[in-house]
DNA sequence: CTAGGATTCAAACGTGTGTTTGAAGCGCTT
DNA sequence: AAGCGCTTCAAACACACGTTTGAATCCTAG
């Protein structure tokens, strides 16, 4: 059951896609290393669209429920939360499944990045909406950690995630420990110093979207 | 002359290979959005490899040359250079690039990303190598700056690259200069945090923004 | 004015793609 | 055993791709 022609094809297409790219990727490829029919794909799959959705559907799942379950945690930890510990919710799940299955390292995260740039129509909304959500509560998080409007820090939350996201394209099959403990730490002191002074620095206020606090 | 049939292939194929990718983009959609003969790409680049490598070294080669001039007006500033001043050269012409070249933002970026995760093979190689004395460069400044080992900013100059990448990618028309500062600001405060304190002392990540901006 | 190399052009070639098809095989209930 | 979905399979389909070809055209030097 678990070894169904579906997810088995599944994932081949996820090692296949992260090594060679979407495009590059044949379904005689995938159907040839998973032992299956090449006619299998589209009868389970529907298309070879359809089956680039269903691997990122099934990781990002996996992904966002662990990086919430780890965010409840920190929230039911203290009140405000620790930033290190809204951070670690983040980035560790991340930098943890971009190493665990099986094979090299940083493969479903390369695919994550095959993804933002190819294919854009599509997988670039649906990963957005799937996403949005979670980043919408850690945002919320982050925010109570520094007392400050969640608006304020889009941008530098963008900054952390596209760190994130490089670093596990780049990182290979090491210990995921200290490049987490690292990216925490970066992230903090660049979140705590661009909240600290939002009122010193008059150029700031030259951006035309201002926000409204609307802190509760 | 500078309008040549070559060129023009170079101009329209950066264009499409960053709005579609490079695989599913075909020299047919390039030769006819230039207006020139389906041939003329087999003629003047070899093949179609050969011109997305050709796309690159173009503007690899005017990305870098400018964040080199950048760095050393830096470095011919104060001595050692101000780190804001070393992240500026390394940021801004980056931004600049990514909302410069007409059309929609981000296209060159977006065009690096896909190179990153595409084609790993030769263009992967092809880039590494064009920028490893640049980022040795930027490596060595930034630790001039910070008074400490190049070895131990490898990591969070990754961040930083990441960070930077992102943006670019996500970054629509907007003017470069707010989120220039932002992700000058971010990394700043990302790096001195990294290598203040070898101490575990959580007390010391606490402490919000030990320097002073000398705002002249 | 003309010869000859550089460039453009329309057409075709061979190959590999995603998808479809219809028959064959399998497992289950009746 | 027989019937009936669900699944697998080999084969073929139509199509788009990158590349090649050889003639036509342009441009320049002698």
């Amino acid at each position: 059951m678990t070894d169904s022609t579906a997810t088995r094809i599944l994932d081949t297409a996820e090692q296949l896609f992260a090594d060679r790219g979407f495009h590059a990727t044949t379904l005689r490829q995938i159907t040839q290393a998973a032992g299956v029919n090449l006619a299998a794909v589209n009868y389970h799959h529907g298309s070879k669209d359809a089956l680039i959705l269903a691997v990122f559907q099934r990781r990002l799942d996996e992904l966002n429920s662990e990086r919430l379950a780890r965010l409840r945690e920190a929230l039911d930890a203290t009140d405000p939360p620790r930033l290190e510990d809204v951070l670690e919710a983040f980035i560790h799940p991340a930098l943890r499944m971009s190493t665990q299955s099986s094979g090299d390292g940083g493969r479903f995260m390369r695919l994550l990045m095959r993804a933002w740039s190819e294919n854009a129509t599509q997988l670039h909304g649906v990963i957005r909406r799937q996403y949005s959500h979670v980043m919408r509560a850690f945002a919320d998080a982050v925010s109570r950690s520094l007392g400050t409007a969640p608006e304020n820090l889009r941008q530098q939350l963008d900054f952390l995630i596209g760190a994130l996201t490089y670093t596990m394209a780049e990182t290979n099959d090491q210990d995921v420990e200290p490049t987490a403990r690292a990216l925490i730490r970066f992230g903090c002191a660049g979140l705590r110093d661009s909240v600290a002074g939002t009122s010193r620095d008059p150029a700031a206020l030259r951006q035309p979207n201002l926000f409204e606090e609307t802190s509760a």
